[in-house]
DNA sequence: GATAGGATCTCCAGCCACTAGAGGTTCAAG
DNA sequence: CTTGAACCTCTAGTGGCTGGAGATCCTATC
């Protein structure tokens, strides 16, 4: 039995996150001790591991939930699990594809700035007017420039 | 003087992300009409654009908020602005290594499963298991599943 | 000039997957 | 028995929007 600390430590998923995944219903309800604090098995300490490595491969936690209820059903054809695992990774090709784009247009307006003035940048240039770009790149969406919430 | 509604068409912008934009202080005030209602002109329809198109490329609002007001000195260096873009670019090409990572992590296990039932199944096993991965992905990040805010 | 219906206004809630903090309780070591 | 770390619940904030409610305005047709 591992306090929700000893659990965190286990894993790598902080404390506040293990909570959070019990709150949205990705972790069952641990059991509780005598002074109402959570405390684990092997078995949440599993499907823990089960959560965290999907949200590593990029996994949203719809897409966990219901891979972890199809690996509770031995029996049963495997290919939902293979279907969800495509659409990641159609999505995954597809971000790749688009980052490309921005990289290259990122690149050819930084060599091409002579490093003087802002009336001359290119970099201030091209942003103000796409027509200047070869890609179409509309809307490659968010979270680019930050690591979101990566440790 | 365009309306909003004209200036979103214009942009490509919708209408309730101009507003969020003029909230978080990216777009000065508009004017406003004798009812109240924001009125744009070309120096606007401009500022905008820039937006737009910096957010195609990735940028956070904060960097295109410092790109914005470095746009307007024309005198000065432009050094600043292209640390920015080259912070950018470094994120940009960062995020592709690690999703390239996450793609061949993917491949290989959907190459690897023989289409069988769950118990077999190579998708459920590996997620289970980091030890079966060749990569180290630690933390790759969210919003990958799902195409966040694009259109 | 009345009226219909679109466009606009403000404000608030929600998205995803957490993360941080306040303010209080419990537990384990010394 | 005392300390202090770890735990509890609850709320609010992150980024960059998006959608809706309910009210007001603007324009076109009759
Ligand atoms: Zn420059
Ligand atoms: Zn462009
Ligand atoms: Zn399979
Ligand atoms: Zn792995």
């Amino acid at each position: 039995m591992l306090s929700i600390g000893k659990l965190s430590a286990a894993t790598g998923v902080k404390v506040p996150t293990i909570r959070y995944y019990e709150e949205v219903g990705l972790l069952p309800e641990a059991e509780r001790s005598a002074g109402n604090q959570r405390l684990y098995r092997a078995e949440h300490q599993e499907r823990l591991a089960f959560i965290r490595h999907s949200r590593e491969l990029g996994f949203p936690l719809d897409d966990i939930r219901e891979l972890l209820s199809l690996s509770d059903r031995l029996e049963i054809s495997c290919a939902a699990a293979d279907v969800i695992a495509n659409r990641q990774l159609s999505a995954v090709k597809d971000r790749i594809a688009r980052l490309q784009a921005l990289q290259q247009e990122l690149e050819r307006m930084l060599t091409q700035c002579a490093k003087g003035t802002i009336s001359d940048c290119k970099v201030i240039e091209v942003l103000g007017n796409h027509e200047n770009c070869l890609h179409d790149h509309h809307r490659e969406g968010c979270h680019l420039g930050y690591p979101a919430h990566d440790s």
